[in-house]
DNA sequence: AACCTTTGGATTGTATACAATCGTTACGTT
DNA sequence: AACGTAACGATTGTATACAATCCAAAGGTT
């Protein structure tokens, strides 16, 4: 048989990561183990266990005896998050390029025309265009074939990388940037040039950084 | 006050942790909630709490309702770790050029003097040696000045990396060979030559991690 | 009025008890 | 004898209860 014998803790540990991602959460929001059981219903120990979860990826700090509260990040470290994702997935294109199959590198191509249609057809929401985005690193980041690659890229920094990119609604032009660059990087891994594919991914990560920059700077002058 | 309350469940994985890396807890056997109970007192809660700290970090594998047990990597899986190590040192080593500050370069020189005294007088055991070693390769770390690279890399990488060192008897003329090496990377810090500095320490990781094939292929062969 | 101390409430850390699930062994069947 | 099945034991998941710690507000002192 499947297992869907999935815990209280881990449903309550999605639950609350995907809240947290969406901004339901905001950062510095204390998480008492009592509220969790009040909203979730069970008892303490699979809410505690859901933070310890949380806690492991970094969503949460948690402190002995004062509690758990969504993570706040200064400008800095999302900045050292930023410089490590960077050279991770230049990495993981790199990889990819060496190590895609055929088959794997023909679905990219047809993501990229779904994005395509989608932007044209101006029926692009936001949301979708963000969830297109991040299907596209995915491929990217399995093709690599290292799964600690992928767990570190995946498990742990785009959590945090999807929680800031929500808040900040992206700029209209930047959707078709992206898409343009994306196009470019897929032709990189399509003609296993693994030096051009990684030199392109991290252009367009810094490409995005720079504009995650520049809203955030807005936000604090509004502040 | 300076809080000297450390929780029970701390104190366990930390144990727990070092036996580990030690070896003597060996990979694949089992860690029951009972008998840590039955070795450090206390209740299963703790216990408990411990062993998710340690699924965290990737030290065991825990399965639902079927217990955790320490992690038991494949030789690929191995690879893949040190693959990324290799870019996320390297991504260190370079940082660390651009950023240490001269004090702390200069801290970096007199570690290395204490290794050439250390291996002169022979009594270099090869367990201070990698002692050595793991300090070396931790100041630069640190002195890359990201607080997220140093999480990721001395946080859960270097646990798993020092766990199969400490199984493999390092080979006698490794040492100085290493030495030379380190020297190289510090001078080329000093230099403040980013590209020469991440190239070096990639060539020096990869030089530890062929070392480690050779031996992991003895190894197999032995059994 | 500002500062320190103290006391109360709330929250987390730990202990114990019960329920659900899994692995294994013994048994019966083919 | 080999295979499938069912019951047992052991272990984990969850619930409840108690103890230790922290945070904040109230009161006294300088």
């Amino acid at each position: 048989m499947t297992d869907i014998a999935l815990t209280l803790a881990e449903k309550v540990f999605t639950e609350l990561a995907t809240a947290i991602v969406r901004g339901e959460l905001r950062p510095g929001e204390r998480l008492s183990e009592q509220n969790l059981v009040e909203r979730y219903g069970g008892s303490r120990a699979p809410m505690r266990e859901a933070i310890q979860k949380l806690e492991a990826r970094n969503l949460v700090v948690r402190i002995p005896h004062a509690g758990a509260r969504v993570v706040s990040l200064s400008l800095q470290e999302l900045k050292d998050i930023y410089e490590v994702r960077l050279e991770l997935e230049g990495m993981a294109c790199r990889l990819a390029a060496e190590r895609m199959t055929d088959v794997e590198i023909d679905e990219l191509h047809g993501l990229l025309r779904e994005h395509a249609d989608s932007i044209a057809a101006e029926q692009g929401q936001s949301y979708y265009q963000k969830a297109g985005d991040l299907d596209f690193h995915y491929r990217i980041i399995k093709g690599s074939k290292n799964h600690r690659l992928h767990q570190m890229l995946c498990g742990d920094l785009y959590h945090i990388v999807r929680m800031y990119r929500y808040q900040t609604s992206t700029s209209s032009k930047r959707p078709q940037q992206a898409l343009l660059e994306h196009q470019r990087i897929v032709e990189a891994i399509a003609g296993r040039d693994a030096e051009l594919a990684e030199l392109l991914m991290r252009r367009h990560i810094q490409a995005s950084l720079n504009n995650l920059e520049i809203l955030l700077a807005q936000e604090e002058g509004r502040s």
